[in-house]
DNA sequence: CAGCGGCGTTGCACGTAATGCAACACTCAT
DNA sequence: ATGAGTGTTGCATTACGTGCAACGCCGCTG
């Protein structure tokens, strides 16, 4: 809508595949040199870009700190965040929760597993959207003609044999998921890793969130982990509880309503 | 400098605060409503904002994905390199830059030492991680349950009378060096070789990488090798505020008053 | 050492594209 | 109903961003 912002905003996605100079940003947004020059300089300004000792640009330090801003006001993050330390001390496996947000599904936080093997996940990372637990949970719940489109424009890699192969699978994953009110992905996205999940859902029944446990095969076979739902879906219920304000009294209250 | 970039990046600081409607951000900026809407819609469909259900805009989840993409591609190595060219030319010794990965220290960057005796140590190759410096420095940051778990599965080979016996040892000097921030290696790996390390830190505080000056007995002793810590501790400061971005701007004077 | 090519930077005239205005659409309260 | 509070759209004006060309600055290379 507003060329220049749009341009300088461009600008952002190049520099975090790396660090690079005002020429290679200026070819590939399409400009000459002495705009992108003031387009950086702006930017620059504004901490979101740092220019390194090479001259060459990457992004800076302010865009940090606003992603870990942006991250705190989330409040399903706050309310979740005991709930899952208190899942990870009960059962050990890694804990994830995540949001969906415009097409996207991202982890906004982790409770890493107490054995030595480690999955590789990091906050703010997007997930392999069609094979998650928590996406499908996550856009299982969309209305049916966004959940429709989401699905038709997604693509579908096929990390192992048992990925979900395309829209028409992927559809009706979701319609299952929907009903039984969980959803597991058991060696979909990494062969020998399995998750269960379950939502969190605001005071209106929407789904706000999704949680999931998620272990490998050398440490808990798929059957062990599902053994594991009901704790799980107890510990999703009691965050969406709290979240939809009408918590009896968690643990420990000032004022009693 | 560009003035209608400058107003939307305004936005985004506006928005780390809490979320606010279409007229407060408007006011906040000084402009009208409709300058107001049209940059939102700009951040929009960058990602960078995201419109909550009762329309009021908040930090979007991209930005997440920016600054998580950024701290991936960003590569250690290459910004420390001339730092360690620095180092090693105003003290003369073989300085080294190592990274911890899944139970290993690597050494990723290494300057030579200007005197004819020299260490053997190659880049890319493991760390003699119960005793180098940077060892030490790398483990002492993990997350203290991983820390204990790979202290306890390392092997101890005694390469002098000074190398770290056993798991309990290592552990009580990881907690030290955690203590002060710096760490050394007294002829615990060969006799005759002393180092003196210091970390280097991401924005978020976590350690990324170590670095040490590294010389024998016979050019410096120990006691003249620790005179040299402010410089080391200084150098690796300074890598880790360029690595987060966070120092002012690399301005080319020669004498900084 | 001079000459050269590649880089970032600056000043300026041009015309695109951002701006504010005013009118419109909508939702809630009253 | 009716009003005040939102967010939204179309449009005329001109401010502002743009590209150009010239400059300064290294680091090469002959």
């Amino acid at each position: 809508m507003s060329q220049t912002v749009d341009r300088a905003l461009s600008i952002l996605p190049l520099l975090a595949e790396g660090p690079a100079d005002l020429g290679k940003v200026a070819d590939r947004l399409g400009v000459h040199k002495s705009t992108a020059l003031r387009l950086l300089r702006t930017l620059h300004e504004h901490g979101l870009v740092y220019r390194q000792s090479d001259q060459r640009y990457r992004l800076g330090a302010r865009l940090f700190a606003l992603a870990q801003e942006a991250m705190e006001n989330l409040d399903v993050r706050e309310i979740a965040h005991p709930h899952l330390v208190r899942l990870n001390e009960a059962c050990g496996h890694t804990v994830h929760l995540a949001v969906y947000e415009e097409g996207e599904v991202l982890y906004i936080d982790k409770v890493d597993s107490r054995y030595p093997v480690r999955m590789y996940s990091r906050i703010g990372r997007p997930v392999a959207i069609t094979v998650a637990a928590v996406a499908k949970l996550l856009l299982a719940d969309l209305p049916e003609p966004e959940r429709r489109a989401v699905a038709e424009k997604l693509d579908y890699p096929l990390y192992t044999a048992r990925s979900t192969p395309g829209p028409a699978a992927f559809l009706t994953e979701l319609a299952t998921v929907r009903e039984q009110g969980w959803a597991t992905d058991l060696g979909g996205h990494e062969e020998s890793i399995n998750c269960v999940a379950a939502p969190v859902r605001g005071a209106d029944g929407r789904v706000v969130a999704a949680m999931s446990v998620s272990a490998p095969n050398v440490v808990v076979t798929a059957d062990e982990l599902l053994t594991l739902l009901p704790l799980v879906r107890r510990t999703a219920d009691a965050i969406s509880g709290e979240y939809s304000g009408r918590t009896p009294v968690p643990t420990p209250d000032r004022d009693p309503a």
